[in-house]
DNA sequence: TCTTGTACTTGTAAAATGCAAGTAAAAATA
DNA sequence: TATTTTTACTTGCATTTTACAAGTACAAGA
């Protein structure tokens, strides 16, 4: 990443997460609560290990998360969203949207029946609740 | 592509159109008014000619576009979207409204300007456009 | 002290990408 | 009619990225 393919904003952005596994980290973060290398590994969708640390690397590079040793266990890093990355929120509940529209073959769970009638809702709710945290945490 | 690594929207999303260059695409289609190989390989951030067959290609299997010859000339052949590839535009807005603050250096154009205040609006009135388009043409 | 938990790193093969060149058919021009 | 240009790719090959398996390092717990 060391030019710009342009200065579009849109172009810009991909350039950071427009790949496979970036915004799907920033989903277990987001939305199931996870915050260690161990938790992000257990996903189902099973990502590498070496993957999964360049990416989180990166997360931690870009400031979408901060990274700090875990009170209760020194050997263990707690990760944790910044302001800058909880604004992807409304992009990874867009992606949601449209994943769950078009997918009839993903079972629809709280959120993904909500969001055919008020997205809007379920943005400003998460984005409070990961507010609240990143208050809570400074 | 063959077998999905979950059930989950989000990563059934990004399975199809998580890289680099999938939205770019249908940013040049969607904001742009483009609509055929050559204009999207003169856009600014230089895809390879092999990387956008592969993705309009693609983007046809997975019914985002469809492709027809150009009345005009036989030779060239004319992408438009389809309804699930309208779909798609809150993700490009929501990622253009998240780059558009993030990175200062991204000269604001009419649309960069009104997302802070009035990104419903803008959603709406381009989804409409489109959807526009859509009806003309079928 | 030994085992477990946690977070990586390393090596290597496979896949995706980038770049330059080549192909083919229709359209425009001489 | 012959030639050039336009349009949309395809091909070959070097580079980069990814996937998978294994190994390393350090702290915590038994």
């Amino acid at each position: 990443m060391l030019k710009k393919r342009s200065d579009c904003p849109i172009s810009c952005s991909l350039e950071i997460f427009g790949d496979k596994w970036t915004l799907l980290i920033l989903r277990d973060v987001m939305l199931r609560g996870k915050s260690s290398y161990g938790e992000f590994l257990q996903s189902e969708e099973k990502i590498s290990t070496n993957i999964l640390a360049d990416r989180l690397s990166l997360l931690e590079t870009e400031e979408f998360l901060t990274k700090r040793v875990s009170p209760q266990n020194k050997s263990k890093f707690i990760y944790s969203l910044t302001k800058k990355g909880i604004d992807l929120l409304p992009i990874i509940i867009e992606i949601m949207a449209w994943g769950a529209k078009y997918n009839p073959e993903c079972p629809k769970k709280e959120i993904g029946k909500r969001l055919p009638h008020e997205k809007e809702e379920v943005v400003k709710e998460y984005t409070q609740k990961l507010e609240n945290q990143f208050e809570k945490e400074s």
